[in-house]
DNA sequence: CGACCCCTTGAATTAGATCAAATAAAGTGG
DNA sequence: CCACTTTATTTGATCTAATTCAAGGGGTCG
């Protein structure tokens, strides 16, 4: 298969696009309007409902609960191809903000439910598409469950490295898996529930342990694998699961195979 | 609307029950098969993808990641009504495990997939009650986010009280607001990412403070139902928003309503 | 060049984990 | 029903890890 065909694809029609019919994908263009955000851009207040749902285009979007001292816990990022959004609206009390300038696909809400009750492969992509949400939200709580800075930020690692299905966010460097979000270290501390002091300190740790190396603050080249996981504190036969492209480097052969993803 | 009815609608056909056409419910009916487990039964091991979906009936099921030192995480607790299994098979790398003994109301996976894909009630019900999930999974996510042991069990707290559809998990105890979920503290300190130790202090500083009360182990009368949602560090508009219901003790009038919940 | 933002580094404080033990509750068998 | 074992909870003391407070580079942009 083609991969650049994969790729227009996802970022046309998101994670649910190349499980439509031909004749469900042109009436989904018809009702696609694509609005962009400038960075740090309120794209959902907490509280609102969205009048649209849709997928991320370009740019990387934060998930985050505002906490009452002005703090905020970010619970999820959101990388080009991912849903955002309540299908059957529910408030969340969640905000959502552009970490990056961003370019959204947003589809009308009551239209795309429409669309969904006569069109049973939308409704089965929408459902595969919010089980997969589940589950990166399920994972982000593993990671957040770690008790250590360095085991979330290795569990983080992880996970990026698994879920990212388009180019920019993993590649490769020098051959290395290379996780490279556009994620400064404020928005990374969030993430991980901490301070920018420790996710530095942290960072400098792995470098000076060999399991990373940083040639600029927003780039983390793995270099030991297994050791990561290690730090990770958890089997590679959970969360964390490594596609099987990322493991011949220092490949780790007891990893089982991936999810079959998209 | 007549209370037990519904709850014994609810413990039969579970959070989607009350949605879906007699027929549908007839068919399901006869799909539906109740299994019980043991405390402490393993109703699915990691790795595992169950050949059956379906609901609690009665007890609690904890969904934990087990971690390489033979630590456990729980990053979810199933109650009565609510759905468990992989509706479209995706290994989740979760393990399922009894808290107390449990009833399982269970469905044949393939005949469930096969009834959703012609029963467009069915289909929609599922789709709520996936959105459910994720939102609890979001709101797990949020709770384990919080820095302090103390934050963290506050929000737990309040979660119970907002979440819990059935009479067990939250009642009124001389008129108050009362958290009563059948876990110890192992189970809690597991759910909360900390230790027992830390639980018990935790619990003893809230109640020498008079935000709760506590007369076993396992019940915890809300006194100050204000002061939680203070130590939780969230503001009532968020995560843990209360039914109005439980409002009228010390209720706090600036808290707004609450999901409209099943 | 100065103002600003972001990342790093250092020192002090504190919360929580860990180790260890006492107390309380619940089940078991006589 | 009681002694006894097992399990659950509480309390204490120590030690480690992370937050906090504070300051020092290294960029970019007007």
């Amino acid at each position: 298969m083609n991969i650049s065909n994969d790729t227009a694809d996802l970022l046309r029609h998101g994670a649910f696009g190349n499980r439509l019919e031909p004749a469900t994908l042109k009436r989904l263009d018809a009702l696609a309007r694509v609005r962009e955000f400038r960075r740090s851009a309120t794209i959902m207040a907490p509280g609102d409902v969205l009048p649209f749902v849709g997928h991320v285009q370009s740019g990387i979007l934060r998930v985050e609960k505002l906490l009452s001292g002005g703090r905020q816990q970010i619970v999820g990022l959101l990388a080009p191809c991912d849903m955002f959004g309540h299908i059957h609206a529910a408030r969340s009390g969640l905000a959502i903000e552009a970490v990056t300038d961003v370019a959204l696909r947003c589809y009308d809400r009551p239209a795309f439910e429409s669309l969904v009750d006569v069109s049973p492969d939308l409704a089965h992509a929408v459902l595969l598409s919010v089980l997969d949400e589940l589950a990166t939200a399920r994972e982000w709580a593993v990671l957040l469950s770690g008790t250590t800075v360095a085991a979330r930020f290795a569990c983080y690692l992880l996970i990026q490295l698994r879920r990212s299905r388009l180019p920019p966010a993993v590649a490769r460097m020098h051959g290395r898996p290379t996780v490279a979000l556009p994620i400064g270290r404020s928005d990374l501390a969030h993430c991980l529930g901490t301070t920018v002091e420790s996710i530095s300190r942290t960072v400098q740790r792995f470098t000076r342990s060999g399991l990373i190396r940083s040639d600029t603050p927003l780039q983390f080249e793995i270099l030991d694998l297994s050791g990561l996981i290690a730090a990770a504190d958890c089997d590679g036969r959970d969360c964390p699961v490594i596609p099987a492209e990322l493991q011949n480097n220092r490949g780790e052969p007891e990893l089982e195979e991936c999810l079959p993803a998209a």
